[in-house]
DNA sequence: GTGAAAGCGCTAACAC
DNA sequence: GTGTTAGCGCTTTCAC
């Protein structure tokens, strides 16, 4: 039936015709077992309500489908054991590849557990052993701090999460070099994503300080930072400017409008596939694979040049 | 290994430490062939960049993992080929069972191939062959309904998605039920919510028909809804009342500020693994298993008495 | 080119 | 109780 062999058209189409009555299906894990190799492939994610990962591990499936994989998932919820559970049950599906959306929080055990069983690739984060598919973190910082330099922005920061992976980091360094390449110094935040009190304090320190621009390492901070901005009256562009990162959905809502580096969602998926099928295909010993897409700015409502500017413009006038 | 027999302490130990030593996994394949049942929900869902989906089938994923499952997932974008092919790989896992996020785009075949072979749940939608666990649709438009009209609205409209399946009725039924019982009569329109130029146009439309009230089927159309306001200038609560249905994370934030009604999208989940399971015990011949978990009004920013009767208070004052 | 047979890794049933 | 064996549903190999 599976392509080779012949038989008389009628042999065939009886065939065919016993299979669509009985509804036959081979049963996957029976070829699986015996083949030694499966389709599975198993995403590891932080959380689903979080909508970047959302739009991220939809792409993921969209393509894993495209190449015949079937996916798996878990979330971890930031818990190392939920984690290396999902790590585990991959292991015993034979998964054909796991791809790690965020930093894993047990990294050290997923190493252990995974390295030269399952080809694993990192997507939006980075890693010392497997293979990675990252956009341009660094020109993402550069390009959201010449956009605020050239609004005439002098006072500006840097918001970052209190896990400061690579991604971040090299975020932050595009940032800061640019800033700083301008003459300036950026001050650097970094606040707990889970402290909604703390960060209103750490908002309303840095505009008191005199900030007028800060740049935040994801959207999902730079909307918190916006809805603390509105609790706090700071009229966001008039007294503050933010930048995102990810530009997820949300963000280009009307009354969101929040100015961002854009994360090509599709293609990180399009190469994640990519770089997991060559993987398999290379085998567990060829050297790391690293692959890196661009970003993209796309200014929305959130940014704006700093009030005194517009004020010596209207005195001006 | 597995529980019974028993051996010397540092027989079990010695194995323990081989198992340890070497990483041994039990192949779920090959134990899932031979004990002819597995492990494995499918989980199909339209897409997952839609947050109220997302944050159910995050949901499903923990309360699958709670209770030993492992989740696979496919998104259908509305396809009803995509549908079918991810409900063929369930079938190929030979999957514990399914779960619909949404009204499959291709229900006929989607019984055809499912019905009788693995147990099926609907959540949030219905299902005259599978068990189906749905939130009190009814209740929900009663309750949006007597919060606007507790207001003083009298001309009133629902906003209803192009696919009017039973949980989309039920909401509208519930909410129509108790307009008309007001004595007043709900406009009912229909919108694509693929096209922003028609949205734009019937929301106008409505308020030019004096409408001051609106409530739509589920969030996603509230947003958008709120947006079109927000290009038409129409202002959100003080010249129109907007009324979702999920709520969605995204409607909780303030600038977003959405009155809706919530679902209790961990109970859902919870429910429907439970039911999930319940069914799995029973054998397919069982009647059909039919759950019902409680709505509940969230009440914030984009809901307050309308206009005419500010003025009026006014006036007395 | 076709059919039979071996075996993937595990579990369950059955003698010992 | 403990060891052995059959067999789950496929694919692949190897005679024919």
């Amino acid at each position: 039936m599976h392509g080779s062999g012949r038989f008389t058209p009628e042999t065939a189409a009886q065939v065919r015709a016993a299979i669509d009555r009985l509804g036959f299906r081979p049963n996957v894990l029976a070829r699986q077992l015996v083949q030694q190799r499966s389709t599975t492939v198993g995403v590891v994610v932080g959380a689903l309500d979080n909508p970047i990962y959302a739009e991220l591990v939809m792409q993921f499936e969209l393509e894993a489908a495209k190449h015949g994989f079937h996916a798996m998932f878990c979330n971890t919820q930031g818990d190392e054991n939920a984690e290396l559970a999902g790590l585990g049950s991959y292991l015993d599906y034979r998964s054909a590849g796991v791809l790690f959306v965020s930093h894993p929080p047990g990294w050290i055990k997923a190493r252990q557990m995974i390295e030269g069983r399952i080809p694993a690739v990192f997507v939006t984060c980075d890693s010392d052993w497997g293979d990675v598919v990252r956009c341009d973190d660094e020109t993402g910082g550069r390009i959201a701090a010449e956009h605020l330099i050239g609004l005439g922005h002098r006072r500006l920061a840097y918001f970052g999460d209190t896990v400061d992976d690579a991604s971040n980091r090299d975020r932050r360094h595009g940032f800061e070099h640019v800033v700083r390449t301008a003459g300036l110094t950026p001050t650097v935040v970094t606040w707990n994503r889970y402290r909604a009190f703390d960060r209103d304090r750490q908002a309303q320190e840095a505009i008191a300080d005199g900030i007028t621009a800060i740049f935040t390492t994801d959207d999902y901070g730079a909307i918190e930072l916006l809805e603390a901005a509105d609790r706090l009256h700071v009229d966001v562009p008039a007294d503050l400017s933010i930048v995102g990162f990810d530009d997820v959905i949300m963000s280009g809502l009307g009354r969101i409008g929040l100015t961002t580096v854009r994360q090509p969602k599709r293609l990180l998926a399009e190469t994640a596939l990519v770089t997991l099928i060559e993987r398999i295909k290379r085998g567990p010993d060829s050297p790391p694979i690293r692959q890196t897409v661009p970003v993209e700015l796309v200014i929305r409502a959130s940014t704006a040049p700093p009030k005194h500017l517009t004020q010596t413009q209207f005195r001006l006038s």
